[in-house]
DNA sequence: AACAAGACCTGCATGC
DNA sequence: TGCATGCAGGTCTTGT
């Protein structure tokens, strides 16, 4: 389901409600989801206090007060859901937590490609998942000189390393169709190309729609549900993803479909170069 | 080393 | 109605 601004959107809705917050019980009910779970977990997190959530890429992380962090990735379908009271409880709510003020925090994902881990942390280096991650695209540190220079020499599409989150963390399959046809560049140009002008356009784009998709509260089409139930307003932005043979909003145009590394790509002929 | 395909899993829409 | 097929917002692993 969820990239970045999915991901940022639940971690600012449980913030308010986490953050100082001591886990008075953990319901868990699948000892695996993507990988097997920490040995223990419902019992090494009960009586932890917890800080404010923070994001890396598409990961949330939760600093406990026994010096453990908790790691939460969504995959494709996971959801995180908020209740003042405890709920009724659903088939694929697979770890829930209940607070000392009484409210629960419900973790759901029918097919299971999240994931949830526990890790030191003080580790250096730090969890394997977060270190092979590359640069943060709403930080400072991304910019088009760094664009370029993590594109050069690279043969793929740009729409395929785009979604490499070693270079870039946090795009997903939405949002790279929507800022390639932002920038007016082909997702099947090569990677390499890009430079320059270019560069400056696909950087800006990126931050401009993260930014903005974030701030509507991500995009619903299936899965993703804001923590407190309410749906994200992107769906209504997006130009491209999902708009095969809709006329492009520039040109008038069909936009296009194609299949690019087993993943759909969405564009305009016309205007994408 | 870089890249593409395969794998993981469930649910839903579509078409026969 | 039932069944097969294909597709879905991710990403690690395997194979070329």
């Amino acid at each position: 389901m969820p990239e970045l601004p999915e991901v940022e959107t639940v971690r600012a809705a449980l913030e308010p409600v986490i953050s100082g917050q001591v886990i008075a019980f953990v319901r868990l009910t699948r000892a695996d989801l993507r990988w097997p779970l920490p040995e223990y977990l419902d019992k090494r997190l009960v009586g932890q206090r917890c800080s404010a959530p923070k994001r890396r890429s598409k990961y949330i992380l939760i600093d406990l007060s026994n010096q453990e962090t908790l790691l939460i990735h969504l995959g494709m379908s996971g959801a995180i859901r908020l209740y003042n009271q405890k709920p009724n409880f659903a088939k694929h709510d697979h770890f829930s937590v209940e607070l000392e003020s009484g409210q629960w925090v419900v973790f759901s994902d029918p097919r299971r490609f999240g994931h949830l881990d526990l890790f030191a942390s003080a580790a250096t280096p730090t969890h394997p998942l977060l270190s092979v991650l590359g640069v943060e695209p709403l930080s400072d540190e991304f910019t088009d000189r760094e664009l370029t220079s993590l594109m050069r020499g690279r043969k793929t599409p740009i729409k395929s390393a785009l979604l490499d989150q070693r270079l870039i963390a946090g795009l997903g399959n939405i949002y790279v169709s929507e800022v390639l046809f932002r920038s007016g560049i082909s997702p099947r140009r090569k990677a390499g190309t890009i430079a320059g002008q270019r560069a400056v356009r696909l950087t800006e784009a990126i931050k401009a729609v993260l930014s903005e998709a974030t701030s509507a509260g991500g995009t619903s089409l299936r899965d993703h549900i804001q923590p407190g139930g309410e749906i994200g307003y992107f769906a209504q932005n997006l130009c491209v993803y999902g708009q095969a043979g809709q006329p492009c909003v520039n040109c008038g145009l069909a936009i296009k479909h194609i299949i690019q590394s087993g993943r759909s790509s969405f564009y305009c002929p016309s205007c994408q170069r």
